[in-house]
DNA sequence: AACCCGGGGAC
DNA sequence: GTCCCAGGGTT
């Protein structure tokens, strides 16, 4: 016991000396004076850091709370101004649970966002890590985070050979033996921290790690054989035609995806699902030109061929156009801007 | 437990 | 090309 003392008390020193800054974070020296972040803020960061890069989220995090400053604000925001501005982060999902959530901690919870890690367990959108994190980030409440780094360094800490995901009851007990009294926000960042930036998935700095003299896996010296993972399936391929159709006063023929599913809730081109051959759907019935380029794109679980038409259409068109000055590339997903990209460089205007 | 769900950067 | 990322929801 006197060993894992030692374990937090260290890392915690590093931390303060090595602390990484972010839009969200409330630096240690700051914390020890007593101030404390704005748990909408460590909220909004912890949603779009899921599964996405720190330097990915700081500009959507800085523009997300421009717009929206407040819990408040975001609560009475247009659904289709919300997927807008996230448009290009991917998870689509994540921006309609943010919507979600954000109403509920208005309508239920006065506008404050609750503190213990089972309140905020039952909002949309998040999850165990996630309360994890805002209970213990934003309220120093000592719960264990276990996300992608907390497995890595804890598997490597104690040479974990049960394969991921099944190890995750192991290792959210080992990460919770760890988890202190004392600071327990700042030392659940520091050891995502340490994950991000020194136990790292490939050629890890064992070096420099404060923890380098408890590292099983380091004295082992197969420190990066771990975590073990079940293998994953490949990808297939799949294909599609996306058609780009301009109206003659420049209007785009868009149509908003289900909610559910890929893409949900999103803005795209016209077309038939995808599938093992692309099939023909032409959302209007005019001569629509193939370009010779296709648009490529990969997704969490398939590829995908897409081929691209367009078309000028008549004024008298049937479907839902976005007038010119409206429509801005960014406000779609990423497939569809590289499908634009492409077809804008055959359209006339 | 298995599957679905983006996009980008590092290698 | 592969792997990874401060995961959650659904079935």
């Amino acid at each position: 016991m006197r060993d894992i003392a030692d374990l937090s008390a260290e890392l915690l020193e590093w931390y303060d000396a090595n602390a990484r800054e972010m839009p969200w974070r409330t630096a240690p020296h700051a914390r020890k004076n007593g101030v404390m972040p704005d748990p909408y803020h460590i909220w909004m960061s912890e949603i779009m850091l899921q599964q996405t890069t720190v330097a990915a989220v700081k500009e959507y995090f800085l523009k997300f709370t421009r717009l929206w400053p407040t819990v408040q604000d975001l609560a009475n925001a247009a659904d289709e101004d919300v997927m807008a501005a996230w448009a290009g982060l991917g998870y689509y999902a994540r921006a309609r649970n943010l919507l979600k959530c954000a109403r509920v901690v208005v309508a239920d919870h006065g506008g404050t966002f609750p503190n213990d890690h089972a309140a905020l367990l039952k909002l949309p959108g998040i999850g165990p890590y996630t309360a994890a994190a805002v209970s213990s980030i934003a309220f120093d409440q000592a719960q264990a985070v276990l996300d992608g780094n907390v497995e890595r360094v804890m598997s490597r800490l104690y040479r974990v050979d049960t394969p991921l995901p099944a190890a995750k009851p192991e290792l959210m007990d080992l990460a919770s033996a760890l988890t202190p009294d004392l600071r327990p926000g700042d030392y659940a960042q520091a050891v995502m921290d340490l994950g991000a930036t020194i136990c790292t998935p490939k050629s890890p700095a064992c070096g420099i790690c404060p923890w380098m003299k408890h590292c099983d896996g380091r004295k082992a010296g197969d420190q990066a054989d771990y975590p073990k993972k079940t293998p994953k399936k490949p990808k297939p391929t799949r294909h599609g035609i996306a058609y780009v159709g301009q109206r003659e006063d420049g209007a785009f023929l868009l149509e908003r995806r289900p909610e559910k599913g890929l893409l949900g809730g999103m803005l795209g081109w016209p077309g038939a699902e995808w599938g093992d051959v692309a099939q023909e759907a032409p959302p209007a019935d005019t001569n629509w030109t193939p370009l010779n380029e296709d648009v490529r794109h990969t997704f969490t679980h398939f590829h995908l061929i897409l081929q691209i038409r367009v078309a000028q259409l008549p004024m008298d068109c049937p479907g839902l156009f976005i007038a010119k000055q409206d429509f801005s590339p960014s406000d779609l997903p990423t497939v569809m801007r590289k499908c634009f990209n492409l077809a804008k460089t055959y359209m006339s205007h």
